[in-house]
DNA sequence: TAAAATTTTTAGACAAGTCTAAAAATTATT
DNA sequence: AATAATTTTTAGACTTGTCTAAAAATTTTA
């Protein structure tokens, strides 16, 4: 059976997708309806047309989870806007803080062989600009451990690899703080208080607030 | 005033501008369904709304024309389409015969300097795969005048610069013919009967239809 | 475990864009 | 100029995706 979704049938795909990544269980009908900006009787509608074409499985009142065919849409669908966003930053020299809005639109584009060509063009990316893997051409996707800055402890060095929140006021923030994927972070204090960190990076020495802290993935 | 159209208004007025250009004159209801492949009673819903927003000018029953915004919005998607088919064709590898589908649905991202960075990435082509000329970034399109081969006489030679259909298959057969553009083509021998012509190319012989040579541009 | 709070679903409405069928206006024909 | 043919518009309906308000189910709290 050959799928033709709607942008909006490929955009609750999605978020079904990534709140069930982090979450695990099955996911919630206000989950979605926070995550997609809108109201919980429009998830409502929306998941029974999915669920009519076997896209994902619901049992009233209790939630949805995405089926074989859903996660793979799902998937596909991460790949595109990655890939796309890759495109943007690598090719058209946007800043990481632009692509994001342009690439939801352009992850909708229909072909055949469109986003496979793109791959190869940018010669096979892992990653996009904000350190989220790249399914490959078969939706394998390899998910990083989640280590959050935040639970690095003082003395500790760690490197950053992505970041949580793709927002542009968060990028912006990082640009000006020279805080970049792949820079070394070293922890020098954490207050106890509201658990600030005082961070040394490229020489500097900054304090960064736990809601900074808690959206960046670092590795040792 | 800023504007945020639907694809179904652009496309409008892509199809309102095309017929303008062709005819001159304002262009009928009829005209506009036969392009947008839908009924006159959608067209007349469709020009109303975009009269009311100031995008056509439409005397009931007589036909419509595009206002100078009209016109710039849809000289502005006819220069994204182009560029997105050159970017499938040059950049990703497309053959000329695909892109037409894809453009059409890339057209209609928004962003204030996508395509003015596809532009400069692309090195600011004049044409598409077509031939057909590219707007500049101030809506400034050099219109070629429209010598098509079925107007060459025998004997005369002339260079391929453009096509006037664009589906796959025309453009298929052009492939298969060796008629690319930039091709000389000498005309050989017109027949009186139903104006298929004898024309030399890449030093073949071949017999095009009058269906044929009334849908290639071409210049002495 | 019964009442209260929260979550989810249902019911009914609306805008965009499309369609069919019928009415109205225009153009062509006699 | 009257009739016929064609074009265009109107009227009403349908689909998709959304919303608000109210009802129903579930979970929390006391
Ligand atoms: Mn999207
Ligand atoms: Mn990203
Ligand atoms: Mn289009
Ligand atoms: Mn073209």
């Amino acid at each position: 059976m050959k799928f033709d979704l709607s942008q909006a049938e490929e955009n609750y795909l999605k978020a079904i997708y990534s709140i069930g990544i982090d979450t695990g269980k099955s996911v919630n009908t206000n989950q979605i309806a926070l995550m997609m900006k809108t109201k919980a009787s429009s998830v409502t509608d929306m998941v029974k047309k999915l669920s009519d074409k076997g896209l994902v499985e619901h049992k009233k009142y209790k939630g949805t989870i995405l089926t074989r065919k859903g996660e793979s849409i799902a998937v596909n669908t991460l790949r595109s806007h990655r890939l796309w966003e890759c495109f943007l930053v690598d090719t058209l020299q946007f800043n990481w803080d632009e692509v994001h809005d342009i690439a939801e639109q352009m992850e909708h584009i229909k072909s055949d062989s469109l986003v496979d060509r793109l791959d190869q063009f940018l010669s096979f990316p892992s990653y996009d600009p904000h350190g989220d893997p790249i399914p490959d051409k078969n939706g394998v996707i390899k998910h990083h451990k989640n280590v959050m800055l935040s639970s690095v402890v003082a003395g500790d060095s760690c490197i950053v690899i992505g970041v949580k929140d793709s927002s542009s006021s968060f990028l912006k923030f990082l640009d000006n703080a020279s805080i970049r994927l792949g820079n070394e972070i070293k922890v020098v204090t954490v207050e106890d208080f509201d658990q600030s960190m005082q961070i040394e990076i490229e020489n500097k020495m900054i304090t960064v607030s736990y809601q900074i802290s808690k959206n960046l993935y670092v590795k040792k």
